[in-house]
DNA sequence: TCTGGGGTCCTTGCCCAA
DNA sequence: TCTGTTGGGCAAGGACCC
């Protein structure tokens, strides 16, 4: 999809349309998710901070992310990819691979250049938005040709010339090669995908290591015969939060950690997963990033093991100066029904070991870390905490860092993130529209509809005003997704 | 007034056991 | 019994991707 996000906050919103649209987090660390075309011709780009995006192009629009909607787009572009595969692998919310022979609907260039046409005409037919293919024999020359199909086309690289198109371009074209990767070769003389064929396989095995010296060889070669995968299991479960003011309360900083904790679970938990490591993240005032795992002996899917366990490992951790981000994640993932039975006989088998007086010397009770949580009956989900701390204001997780700050009606985020710009909502007398802003106790709103065809007008309120409420998008097209579907039962998950 | 969030994979170093 | 090798598990950090 091209520049996804602004894509459908312009089409969704027809006063953006032909205007220059920045989406992402709009707090004081925020950084650029995606810029519309008209926004990157003042220079703005993804992952740009957001301070130095507002100082390029101060007239645009600046929006919050609204990921259930994006998701429910996301879901009928992979339904539409699902008719022509079995095998889809979806890259991220916007972008998958779609192994076509597999769906036997294309057999040379011709026909696989109707294909990619053909679902073009769909997803704009089904999403009102625009998207690009590429199409090649390989995953990575089929990402190649997608860039060089954006915006709204098509690119089809013939079978047998991949060397001559490669060779040319700038190493950074081949995936895996990134900024760090880029300037290390650069440094040996390495600009372009002919010289690192040139240098050799040994000599790249030297530069980067054994797997990133072999695979860049490979690719460079143009041989890429990794497979498109449908179906891949996660590995790792996170969350993280970077806030607005560095933290250096310790005291703070473990009750974040406590929150983080709890929301990894429950994310863990709604995947249906336990793990055995956790992790916790530290980011310092200077940027530097440390992290501390421990693994304990059994995976968990309990809220306390994990907090617990993301407290000792804040022990190991010097704060201070200050603290800007911090993390827990999960991972040695485990089927929590399968492992958790195991884990639960395995520890009524050391129940039953102790009890008959086999406990180790000095009769210790092993170390609450290391023992497998027995989960007999799952602790209930945790909600979120009632602060012990009143919230502070001036130090909180950065803007667009709050789940559900996009679309999802309900408005329980506080600090007034409800109001945040782009959100839908609702005027008893006025109708549908979006928060343009909000301030000093006012909220600007633009009524407008997607099937707009002129800018609507705009009002404001006080942010209390009782005729006003969060509500749901409205479809894009006539009976397309708005992320407001309970349980959309005909769309592909995809991206999750 | 720089630098998000959620992931994956690789490398290195250490420890331990076979 | 001692020593060297190998390999696995783990921890930490870095690079990369969208």
């Amino acid at each position: 999809m091209d520049a996804f996000f602004a894509a459908a906050e312009q089409a969704s919103k027809p006063s953006l349309r032909g205007k220059p649209v920045v989406v992402g987090g709009l707090g004081p660390r925020g950084v650029v998710a995606t810029a519309s075309y008209e926004a990157r011709r003042f220079g703005v780009h993804s992952a740009m901070p957001m301070g130095q995006a507002r100082r390029l192009a101060p007239n645009a629009a600046y929006l919050v992310p609204r990921f259930a909607f994006y998701r429910a787009i996301s879901g009928q572009v992979m339904e539409l990819l699902g008719r022509l595969s079995p095998l889809v692998e979806p890259l991220s919310l916007d972008e998958a691979f779609v192994d076509l022979e597999a769906g036997g609907v294309a057999g040379d260039s011709a026909s696989a250049r109707a294909v990619g046409e053909r679902l073009r005409a769909d997803i704009l037919a089904s999403t009102g938005l625009t998207g690009s293919v590429g199409l090649a024999g390989s995953k990575m020359l089929a990402k190649i040709a997608s860039e060089e199909a954006k915006p709204d086309g098509l690119v089809l690289f013939e079978p047998g010339t991949e060397r001559e198109l490669l060779a040319p371009r700038s190493v950074r074209i081949v995936p895996g090669v990134g900024p760090a990767t880029g300037d290390h070769l650069r440094r040996a003389g390495i600009t372009t995908v002919a010289e690192v064929v040139e240098a050799g396989e040994d000599e790249l095995v030297r530069l980067l290591g054994r797997a990133h010296g072999t695979s860049l060889h490979r690719m460079a070669l143009g041989h890429d015969d990794r497979p498109v995968v449908a179906e891949r299991d996660a590995k790792s479960v996170s969350v993280e939060d970077t806030f607005d003011i560095d933290l250096h309360d310790r005291l703070r900083i473990r009750l974040e950690v406590e929150r983080l904790a709890e929301r990894c679970v429950a994310r863990l938990r709604a995947s249906g997963h336990s793990g055995r490591t956790i992790v916790l993240k530290v980011r310092r005032y200077d940027f530097s990033t440390l992290t501390r795992s421990e693994t304990l002996r059994g995976p968990t899917d309990d809220p306390l093991v994990v907090r617990e366990a993301a407290e000792r490992l804040l022990e190991l951790v010097d704060t201070t100066g200050g603290v800007r981000l911090l993390g827990v994640g999960v991972a040695g993932l485990a089927d929590y029904t399968q492992e958790d039975l195991f884990a639960q006989a395995e520890a009524g088998a050391r129940a039953e070991a102790e009890a008959a007086g086999a406990a180790g010397p000095g009769g210790e009770a092993p170390a609450a870390s290391a023992a497998p949580p027995p989960l007999p009956v799952p602790p209930p989900l945790p909600v979120p905490p009632a602060s012990p701390v009143p919230p502070s204001p001036s130090v909180s997780p950065a803007s667009g860092a709050v789940p559900g700050a996009g679309g999802v009606p309900g408005g329980e985020e506080a600090g007034g993130r409800r109001w945040a710009p782009g959100n839908d909502v609702r005027h008893a007398v006025h109708g549908h529209g979006w928060v343009q802003g909000s301030g000093l106790g006012r909220v600007t709103v633009r009524f407008e509809r997607p099937d707009g065809r002129v800018p609507g007008r705009v009002r404001t309120f006080a942010v209390d005003d009782p005729e006003l409420a969060a509500a749901d998008p409205l479809p894009l097209v006539p009976g397309g997704a708005t992320g407001a579907e309970g349980a959309a039962p005909a769309v592909v998950r995809a991206g999750e």
